[in-house]
This record gives C-alpha cells, structure tokens and sequence, in this order.
DNA sequence: CCACTTGTTCACGAACTCGTCACCACGGCG
DNA sequence: CGCCGTGGTGACGAGTTCGTGAACAAGTGG
C-alpha cells in the first residue's frame, strides 16, 4: 500500500484530500506545518508527498528544494492556490514533479498522484526494498522490528533497531553522521553532537560484541560508518 | 541534446511550442496528424511526446494507449482545449505523463518537459555507479567511498581517497600541483606546499607498492602527476 | 513517589590524520 | 662533472576524530 505524505495546514482541504486518496488504496499521513511535515519525509520516505505552499514554518518551496539536496527523489506534487504561471514554473524548476492550482477536483488529484507513482515505481523496481536483510548470523527484519543474532533476538531498543536498518539497507557503503541523523533522527546534524556514536556504541555492544563469529559495524575515519560483516580474525580478544 | 515530438495539427500553436522548447536547448519535430505522430514515435523514440487530444487521424487518447501497450515509456505530456476534470483523469489513468488544458503560458510547458525529462532521466540511474572508475587491479568507487587493490580495500584516508579519485577521473592526463590542491584541498596552491606530494606518497605506498603488478601513479617532471596504470616490469623490486 | 528503561550530553584519553620540516636522491643543464 | 631545482622519504607534533564511561534528562509503569 503506497505511502503519501500530505503537508498541508488547511485542515477542510487535507481532510478531504486525505479521504480521498484513502479511498483510492493509499496509506496516507497529514502534517500541518512545514517543519513537522519535513521531518515526516525525512524519517518515513512516503511514496509521493503532496505539498502545500502556504505552510507556517517551512514553506513548500524549501520542503521541495530541501529534499532533492538531501538526495530523497519521492515525486513531490505541489497544491498551492497561487495559480500564475511564474509560481508554476519555479516550483518546477526546483524539483518538484506537478502542479495543481486550487480550486481542483479531488478525482485529479488522485489521478495525478497515481501518475507519479506509476512512473517512481517502474523507476525504482529493480532495487525496490526486499525488506528482510540477512547477512551470516544476522537478520535484520523490518517488518517484526526485530534483529536475531545467530538465530535469537539481539534485544535493540527502537532507536538501534532503525540505525542498524538504515546502515544494513545500504550495505557496503559508508554513511557520513549527517546522512544518518537525518535519516535515523528525521534532523540535520550539528556539529560536534555525538548521539550517533554513542548510538553506534550501543549497537556494537549488542552485535559485534555478542556474536562470536562476525564485526558488523565499521568505521569510515572522517567519514562515518558502514555496515558491513567481517569474520573476526584469530587476533581478536 | 534531448528530443522532443509534439503532435499537434494547429499551426500556429505548434509552431509556438517548437520556438519556444527549441529555445530551452530541445531536437523538436512536429508531426501534424496522429498517424504520422504515432509513425515517428514508433520510429525515433523522442525523449519526451507532446500530445494534443484533437488529431486527424489517429487522437491523443489511442496514440497515448497505443505507446504504453507496445512498451514505450517516454513521458507523454496531453495538451487539449477540453479542460473537464474527466478528460484529465482519463487521460492521466490511460499514462499520460502530464495535461495541460488550452491555453497555457509557454514558460509552463517549457517548465513540465523538463521536469518530465529529469524524472525519467533519474529513473534510469538509481543514483549509484554512476561513476565507478576500474582500471586492471584497481576499483576506485566513489559511492562506497573505497578503492580496492585486487579485490581487497586499499584503506585509504578520506583524503586520500579524494586525491586518487581526481587523478582517476582524468586517466592519463597530468596534473599540475595546483590543480590538484584545489579540486582536493579547495584552496588555492601556495608555493613550495609539499601536501600534495607526501599525499601522493601515502596513495603510492598502499597502491603502487602493495599491488604487485602495476604501478598507477606518474611523476611529471615540472608538471605534475598522471593517473596511468602500467604494468610492472621484471626490473621492479 | 520510586525503580527502570531509554536517549542525550559531557569529559577525557586513545587513535588517527595530515601538514611541516629536514634531509637525501635524482634529473636537467651548462 | 658539478650545480640547482624538483621530487621522495622519514620523523615529529598539532589538531581532529572516535570510543568509552558516567552524569543527566525524559518517559513509563508500578
């Protein structure tokens, strides 16, 4: 069930907007000002998010530009009652995918939401999530939000459990702390905040240290960490 | 330079949208009836197809169906006088990519061809080895922010990394102290700076001393140093 | 109200990176 | 052959980054 984020403040026209797209098959959220709504996308990664311009706090336009910076290409469809061809244009210029100016019929809207995704989906298909990761003696399973070490529960709190995903999601490749705090904590990274190594800490204490066989967890110097399973050598204590 | 089909029997207005999508940097050819639309889509495969509804001949709505059913995917944006809520939502539903109801500014047109262009561009690169850099005995991988040595990670520092992947990406090109200092460092040589050299030092040592087949770093007397893999000869310690 | 769990912040030490310097080797040139 | 400028090498040290333990804050359930 396809995942939509609709950021918008006026509470008739999301309910509506909401409803409908609900009665289509789509699982959907609302968020009524800009900052929550940017946290969403950051920390859920709906399928398609549907913005408004006007939003107290961030508004639509640094919504969509701040996601393509942060490298999340979710179609962004814009609904704004701003309907001059200037405001069009720029909001496509800047990432977004569509553009619907108020008043529209709600049928339009799910047929273009449905477009988007149409087209995301055959983007995406090759490498669409397999969900359950499993490596030797570990699987990491998204669905039960539980991590087995050699077969029985590693007991991580939720916040490990979603650090653990996100790094074994992209197994192999090495995620800076700005990259995992946005994705793990939904906020961009400050200098000098140490939660994600502390966080890593814990992981390795329940993983690296409790399996006998692999080191999971590894570290990038000056850059960040990466996940990836390597058999202790001999040497290890 | 991207290729744009628009099939449209109006004049005037085609001629409008070409002038104006030739402008915007397009390859733009105007097909005046369906059939002969449908001829060239089949034919040369435009990047993006402009569609009016109303066509002699074969109408938007077969040639749209008619595209998708023989597995072509290139973005379809319908441009119509009919401006019913219906019309849009079918012609969304057959996989039109995008309508816009008659009239319409140019800039907006311009503007969706774009964003239809960049969607089905990121579509076929998910974001990833886009630029991988192999050489024999070497990978240099800017996604995993690792080179591996004959298969094995180098272990190289972030900063060597950089170093390795600008000379890489201009295989065989020399390159001057300063450059250098300024694609890796981001700041400007200052004279008789000897990081780059002993940077280049450390990238030698894990590269060209551990491998034992090829050395990949030249010096250029005067000039600078060149990523060049050669074999090593028998003379080589 | 307290015990307990979870997550953040802080401080300190260890590991590491990287620039500088001194010194040496080597190439180009008269 | 001898000079000078360029480049290779090893050692040192300042500054940064990381790991870790512990204190602190927030939330939960009894």
């Amino acid at each position: 069930m396809p995942r939509i984020l609709i950021a918008e403040d006026d509470a008739v026209i999301a309910s509506a907007m909401a409803t409908h797209l609900r009665h289509a098959g789509f699982d959907v959220e609302v968020a009524d000002d800009g900052d929550r709504a940017m946290r969403k996308l950051r920390f859920e990664r709906p399928d398609v998010a549907v913005v408004d311009l006007m939003l107290p706090g961030m508004d639509g336009w640094r919504i969509t530009e701040g996601l393509r910076e942060e490298g999340m290409r979710m179609p962004v469809i814009i609904v704004s009652a701003r309907a001059s061809e200037q405001d069009k244009v720029h909001a496509l210029q800047i990432g977004a995918d569509d553009y619907l100016a108020k008043p529209f019929g709600m049928a339009e809207l799910v047929a273009r939401v449905q477009a988007a995704l149409r087209r995301s989906r055959t983007a995406v298909e090759p490498a669409s999530h397999a969900d359950r990761i499993e490596v030797p003696g570990l699987v990491v399973d998204p669905d039960l939000h539980r991590a087995a070490l050699d077969g029985h529960d590693a007991g991580l709190t939720a916040l490990e459990f979603r650090l653990l995903y996100v790094l074994a999601a992209e197994q192999g490749r090495a995620l800076t702390r700005d990259q995992l705090q946005q994705r793990v904590w939904g906020v961009p990274y400050r200098p000098r905040d140490r939660s994600v190594d502390v966080c890593i800490r814990k992981l390795r204490e329940k993983l690296d240290r409790r399996s006998l066989t692999h080191t999971y967890i590894q570290t990038h110097y000056g850059v960040g960490y990466r996940f990836d399973p390597l058999e202790k050598t001999a040497a290890t204590a």
